[in-house]
DNA sequence: TTTATGCTATTGTCTATGACATATTTGCTT
DNA sequence: AAGCAAATATGTCATAGACAATAGCATAAA
């Protein structure tokens, strides 16, 4: 019997299919096959590799629980179901520690429902309106930053889709820009200047812009520069622009050592009066606190931590 | 691994790194080396091809000179000299053009001056005051496109730091998003819908927010998804979201034969009333335009592609 | 208990060369 | 000219081995 032929329809990838929709690389691809046992493409009548649906589905999976940590020895060979139990265990994470703010903790769970039910129109005024009602300040501490880090979180546990948390991204972002704009005044002299931005790995803006409204909120001089910064391009744009601090915003997802590594090698490249903050969700800024770094373990603490500068230059 | 500042002190490159700055693939690479002789690293320590500068700078001519149509038997063994000459009888065509426009290039060239010198508040008042002064059409269509190519080859040619594209690039980010805002209507039940993102290889923004405005300014009704979304997951948002048209941007940078590929697993996985539009600088799109898919070769061809749309929808 | 150090297993990426499907160009024939 | 076939050009896939970088773990020292 032959189900290649009749099966047509069921939806077959080549490897360079696989690497588009998971993000494992070819090689990474061969070297689990060859290693692990998974996956276990057929091949086509050119004897090129052909992988089923369902194995790019598992492959997906199993990039998740890479990206949150575990390793592939672990969990390449294992079955859907396990995988799917440790997923679950996952979600076992402290979830209600954000809702506990008086009040605030209902404006999060409409928010979660309007993303839910994908009413982006709905997301995006609810969140215009809670900038209005709360000010910028409160909105960015108590709101914005406990549902960036529950959608991250409900990411990680599969709970919402990819496409999902595009659309929350980008209503966000919307929100969060249309209130900086609003913010921005126009005197060009305010001091301390800060340089905004991230180091090359890292894609999530969002850190970047609540910092950056927060910091304008204070009167500094706000100078973005977007994500994925390489270290010498961040050196460079210092000699060009001479800020009074550079603010780093790192995900949650950031390998820790290039963490350390990079802010040890980006105090060695800046010359010494100019400041590091380094803000955001990656653990190893609290556990390990690099020295020659102001961590920011908190956006609340940017206020304190403003004042902080203007006392100590006149 | 990731050791590009590294790299850069020595002016010495991986493959892996020559693939990102490139955008020529690994295994392409290996193969020019071996067919036409050319590049030709040089081997680290451990025996890996490690690129000097100069040869990366002249596979970027040579990407620019394949993206305009010329093919790598004729040109990946040519000398700098050669390429050059090439590549000017090649530009002084499409940069006269819009340099063309009455009173425009004198925009371009004023706005290319502020970033060269760091004014990024000169440079985003100056695009702001373009926005108000020719209209968000003319702005996008006749400025801010054209200058984005200028930076763009500007990057390709090293002219300019990456850190300098970074702040040009939040720089026009944030006068577009003023601009989109301005535009938005809130009657909610405009048509068509346009669900707007791009695939996953992709990273550049700004080609979205460009068709972003230009289709809220033809009434359109926009659901921006951001950039880097997976087929499966567009195909997801378009179950969820039920848009009339799915529109994806390339850049130039974007392989040819992914394009083409992605573009034809696409719209195998919508339903058929869904159209596609593609747009961007990939000339891939004009060259070998693929079935089923609207290509949107110009900027100023989309208002007249949603009055088709509108004809054929009652 | 916590913090350093060194050993071992793990893991991704690189190397090499050959094969071949698909474009594109060339050459030949109407 | 225009159509068609043959020849080239070109990117991607295959195999299998090697090894540097990372992470985990055990042991020693504070």
């Amino acid at each position: 019997m032959d189900l290649s032929e009749g099966e047509s329809k069921h939806l077959q990838f080549s490897i360079a299919a696989v690497e588009r929709d998971t993000g494992i690389g070819k090689d990474t691809l061969r070297v689990w096959e060859r290693r692990y046992g998974f996956p276990q493409p057929g091949r086509d009548s050119f004897g090129e590799r052909s992988y089923p649906l369902l194995q790019v589905e598992k492959l997906r999976i199993i990039k998740r629980l890479l990206d949150a940590g575990h390793r592939p020895g672990q969990v390449v060979a294992m079955s859907v179901e396990q995988l799917q139990s440790i997923t679950e265990s996952l979600l076992a994470g402290p979830m209600d520690l954000a809702r506990g703010k008086a009040g605030v903790g209902e404006l999060l769970d409409e928010a979660m429902g309007l993303l839910r039910t994908h009413d982006i129109d709905g997301l995006r005024s609810h969140l215009h309106q809670a900038v209005a009602s709360l000010g910028v300040n409160r909105f960015v501490i108590e709101l914005l930053a406990p549902l960036n880090a529950m959608v991250g979180d409900a990411w990680m546990r599969a709970e919402i889709q990819v496409f999902e948390e595009h659309m929350y991204t980008e209503c966000a972002t919307v929100v969060m820009r249309q209130a900086i704009h609003q913010l921005t005044s126009h005197t060009a002299h305010r001091r301390p200047r800060v340089l905004l931005t991230t180091f090359a790995q890292e894609e999530h803006a969002m850190g970047l812009l609540m910092a950056e409204s927060l910091l304008t909120l204070q009167g500094c001089y706000c100078l973005p520069m977007g994500v994925k910064t390489p270290l010498s391009d961040i050196a460079k744009a210092v000699l060009a622009c001479h800020p009074d601090i550079v603010a780093l915003s790192f995900s949650i997802t950031q390998n820790p050592n290039h963490v350390l590594d990079g802010l040890a090698e980006l105090r060695r490249l800046l010359p010494e009066q100019v400041e590091i903050w380094a803000g955001g969700r990656a653990p190893v800024l609290q556990r390990r606190p690099p020295t020659g770094v102001t961590v920011i373990a908190d956006l609340a603490q940017i206020e304190a931590q403003v004042q902080r500068w203007r006392k100590r230059k006149p």
